[in-house]
DNA sequence: GCAACCAGTTGTATTTTGCAATTGGTTTGG
DNA sequence: CCAAACCAATTGCAAAATACAACTGGTTGC
């Protein structure tokens, strides 16, 4: 599943993960829009192919940035969690935003959360991240 | 050139431009290792091809990261430069940077840069900025 | 003037992605 | 109790992106 990496640097140790149009969607989708099931991810506005994410959440779950979850009141469903590993990827989703808002056309309706974050700063962060621990770290999840 | 965007989310808008295994290590190179010729983006580590690093440059080019100018001293080198836009982005490589450092395998060789980031700040990153546009923006470069 | 260097380009094989239809099973509503 | 809707995927195929290697026309250094 994993492949060799080319180089042992972070950046690219990082990007040989997450670099490709939509792994860093659903983990936004996980932070952002408080998504936790595939049905969910699948209705994004962007549009991610049913076989893309089965593909991308394995190689999530693979690397140990969300953990899969029988739900215990539904037999069919799965919930992605992140981890803490995922969860320390807030303030990298939030300069990507913070970036995409300042230099990319970016519609009005979207572009709350990255306004807030950029005022908000470390701060807020740290906030967002606690609230995202209680919500997907708790015991087993 | 450019396609229609799927989402005017920001993080979507911003990842539609950078989010592939290449155009980040471009501008890491610029960044971190001063870097502003074709061959010496060629010779990185990762090993990218000449067609792709072809189509990331022109992509980068046409989208205002960065800007592409005769070598003055050498008629056949050309010098590629950050753009105040594109030195914006060196927050979101940290982030990229210090995640990578704290979660995957990095080679200690490699980690010094992140390791030198996650303890600078925001001090750190702001005076990079600015040797950065010391060296990329001045008149017309 | 010849070898090394420069920024690419070309051609082809392989891999990844996008799209639509489908699967086997579960839950909901009447 | 039965049908329709929902669930997380899987399958097959076409299209696009990527990797790899060879090559191009021109420039520079010795």
């Amino acid at each position: 599943m994993t492949a060799q990496a080319k180089s042992g640097c972070p950046i690219n140790l990082a990007l040989e993960l997450l670099g490709d149009r939509w792994s860093l969607l659903i983990i936004r989708d996980m932070m952002f829009a408080g998504k936790r099931h595939f049905r969910e991810f699948l209705q994004s506005e962007e549009g991610i192919s049913s076989n893309i994410l089965t593909e991308r959440l394995a190689r999530l779950l693979a690397c140990g940035i969300v953990t899969r979850a029988d739900d215990p009141d539904h037999k069919q469903k799965a919930i992605y969690s992140l981890t803490a590993m995922g969860i320390e990827l807030l303030p990298l989703l939030a300069q990507i935003g913070i970036w995409g808002n300042r230099h990319l056309p970016a519609s009005t309706a979207h572009a709350g959360p990255a306004k807030a974050l950029e005022q908000g700063g470390s701060a807020l962060i740290q906030a967002m991240q606690a609230e995202l621990a209680q919500a997907h770290l708790q015991q087993g999840g």
